[in-house]
DNA sequence: CGGTGAAGTAATCAATTGATTACCTCTTGG
DNA sequence: CCAAGAGGTAATCAATTGATTACTTCACCG
């Protein structure tokens, strides 16, 4: 995200500063998270990115919304494939496919996850608490997943990105760790942990 | 924590504002939960906060060593009572049981998964991965769980906790998040509701 | 051309916040 | 009594940060 490119439009000019917000709410949640920050993600001034988004609130929910918008996109296109013959495994393993190919996007997950740290707030609380209750009721009514199959690909989606939070890739060459990551991310494990070498670390 | 107490040992009030700071960080997370709202909550002044530990990052720190080591205890005393002769689900619902009474202190929970969101601090992130490892190695190595029980248990450990972040059961009379809060508390269910009901909502 | 509107920024503001300092106020032992 | 140390605070600082304003630059159309 380089300051190498000259002027946008409005549109593209947004989509990045988007693009950006993921990445930094991701990494240092919703308070941490400065709009300079942002803004020296993006190349682009401070006070830009405040004025396109009116404020920093308005942005970070937009940042959610988006970020609950492509989970569910992507749930979508998993479910629309289902054709009534699979076992409960095959479907479950293909929505969690899914959910593996949004780490390739890893603000996504982290921001929905800080996101779900917030309930406490007026503006976000609600907002987390929906949209959840949304993904929940999509894999649930649109999946056709019993109550108990659904918690377990919740629960298991909840520990897989924390772990991604905690960076726990990091400690790969830890056994107990390697043990932890594999187990609970499954046959995706290997994809996940290459796709992490590249993590910018832009602490 | 009224202002109603005068004077306290230095240890008294260390236990008090660590008790504060961890209600505090448990909703607000670390960069939203300021010393000033610390202090408030322990009826004292912002600069006895700081100066008790010297420094915010310091009394976090504390706050999140403290929930690591009630966790721990928590389980242990779980783990010394098993005989050796119970089935694996037994040993798994009364651990479950000892992360259900670490709910009645809230923060505890709240502190440590606010602490797990923060893997790309270089002070917080190794701090965060080795108390999780730490916790997985006690359940895995001295509770005799296998790897794919203990993932399990780790996984519905952090949906409950994240909804419990989130408030989802601030909706409880809706359906769809009553199931999914049954569902994934069991049992316990009932009793934490009941607990949640009396919420600080210091919001 | 020239001017008009969109893209973008430098400068600055006011509020917040972690930290520091100097001071106050009890209690307690000699 | 009184000195000394522990508990505790008011006042203030410097840095950070979200927001605002006035300005600049550039593309494009008539």
């Amino acid at each position: 995200m380089g300051a190498t490119e000259g002027r946008l439009s409005s549109e593209d000019r947004r989509e990045q500063i988007l693009a950006a917000a993921t990445a930094v709410f991701g990494e240092r949640g919703y308070a941490g998270g400065t709009t300079d920050a942002i803004a020296r993600e993006a190349g682009i001034s401070q006070a830009y990115v405040v004025r396109m988004f009116g404020s920093k609130e308005q942005l970070f929910l937009e940042v959610a919304r988006r970020a609950v918008g492509r989970l569910e996109a992507e749930f979508r296109a998993v479910i629309s494939q289902f054709s009534g013959e699979e076992t409960m495994l095959e479907r479950q393993s293909a929505l969690g496919r899914a959910y593996g190919e949004l780490v390739a996007d890893r603000g996504i997950l982290l921001s929905l996850l800080h996101l779900f740290g917030l309930g406490h707030d007026p503006v976000f609380g609600p907002e987390a608490r929906d949209s959840f209750l949304g993904v929940y009721r999509l894999v649930r009514e649109e999946a056709g997943f019993s109550p108990e199959d659904a918690t377990d690909f919740f629960a298991r989606g909840m520990l897989n990105t924390i772990l991604l939070a905690m960076r726990m890739p990091d400690r790969k060459e830890d056994p107990m760790a390697f043990e932890l990551l594999s187990t609970s991310m499954g046959p995706q494990c290997e994809a996940i942990l290459a796709l992490y070498e590249d993590a910018p670390a832009r602490a």
